[in-house]
DNA sequence: CAATCCGCTTAAATAAAGTTAAGTTAAATA
DNA sequence: TATTTAACTTAACTTTATTTAAGCGGATTG
């Protein structure tokens, strides 16, 4: 019954950045560490044993290339993620698409960091991480993999951004979603125009979510949204 | 029972490319030789028989497609894949004159020449590359060597395209298949017309799934395609 | 209670994906 | 070698998904 946490060590000098993937990775059940720069990044890598890197490519000291060969010089075995800037040559980025498991050049969503996780950790580790995802919401089912809501018999499929907002929603279920932590989480940005089209999702599911009355999403002035659903007993 | 290695040569005249291709082909079970330029390719070729060749088209001394016509002349059948770079219209037809069996144009990635490997190997010498190729797909079996699609005992034959993108779509079952990563390794480039040409496929493969309510393909927007597959059990 | 900010909604615009059918090409066969 | 067939691509068009725009209404703050 021990469930080892799997973990990752993050490496990226902007704090924010850090800060927020970090925190993201950890709700997701990650123990993610996070270090500043390659030397602390070294350091943290020969104390601890980690099971995948997230290096960013610019960082002080010690970029994350130079890292990444320091880490491969004690371990040729541990998956390795590079965060590239977006402007980065052809060939540049060859080198890096060849020596990574996997690159993601900046901006990114935290979701689809953590898709490439979790389909590195099922190609290397052979382990399944996502466990089939199945949220009951009142009279409603919300199966996020297939993107299906389901009511009285019926189901109806959702769109890809209807669906993601809903799975924060839903993770959160009964608690406050921050408008930030979504729009970063799912839309990459947080600026105006996305925020507007976040509003637009949340207008969507709310007619879709109407057809029971116990379930709806309320707003949280100036903070963000919270689904109210119908607690469910668990285990 | 003795379960020879495949040979394959390699001609890479970048040493880092070349040491990480050929560390990864040896990682996945095959006999990979690295030669830097295009002489020494020719004169490896003389000396081993190999099953399989990768030719980089800018190499000192001879070039990619200039060892490739002194390969054919003394053996016309062995498989070459041309590594180019990026917009080389004239060259890459001039190099499938030559009898270019596939050909990856830079940036790829490791999986991608992996994957143009494999199929190669099994369209063109009918070697067993993959032990199980297999999949259970809800009520459909999908055996991908054979290109065999069977539900209620019913079998139908799909067509080589048909069968690679499901193959692919089966491989990453419940998870992303990225749009462009499936028009790289299936259609070699990502264009307009080849990305039209998948979605007609994808149609095809959609209209075959149907007979199974539980299985099926989903569009991911902006990114790829799901394929939609009760789980199985593992172990 | 005004001024302002924030959120909600509907509609229009754009972009991506889906469908069907008509071309092409190349392999099979007659 | 001509004809037919199958596989695949290209084209034209339709539908769906997402973003942008615009106006309205409620909440918060001074």
């Amino acid at each position: 019954m021990t469930d080892e946490k799997i973990k990752v060590l993050l490496c990226e000098d902007d704090e924010n950045l850090g800060m927020l993937l970090r925190e993201y990775l950890q709700t997701k059940g990650y123990d993610a560490d996070l270090q500043p720069d390659g030397e602390a990044g070294y350091k943290a890598f020969t104390k601890k044993k980690y099971d995948l890197c997230v290096f960013d490519v610019m960082m002080p000291k010690k970029d994350g290339f130079a890292l990444a060969a320091d880490v491969r010089a004690i371990n040729t075995e541990v998956p390795i993620i590079f965060l590239t800037a977006k402007s980065m040559k052809e060939d540049i980025l060859q080198g890096f698409k060849l020596g990574a498991d996997d690159y993601l050049s900046k901006p990114f969503s935290m979701e689809e960091l953590l898709y490439r996780i979790e389909s590195i950790l099922r190609r290397v580790k052979g382990k399944r991480v996502k466990d089939l995802v199945a949220y009951q919401l009142g009279g409603f089912t919300f199966d996020a993999q297939k993107q299906l809501l389901t009511f009285d018999g019926v189901s109806k499929k959702l769109t890809t951004k209807e669906s993601e907002l809903l799975n924060l929603l839903a993770a959160n279920a009964n608690n406050i979603l921050e408008r930030n932590f979504a729009l970063k989480t799912i839309w990459v940005d947080d600026n105006y125009f996305n925020a507007r089209s976040m509003d637009v999702y949340i207008t969507k599911l709310r007619k879709l979510l109407k057809e029971d009355a116990n379930v709806g999403i309320i707003n949280i002035h100036g903070k963000g949204y919270k689904l109210i659903t119908p607690q469910v007993k668990e285990e």
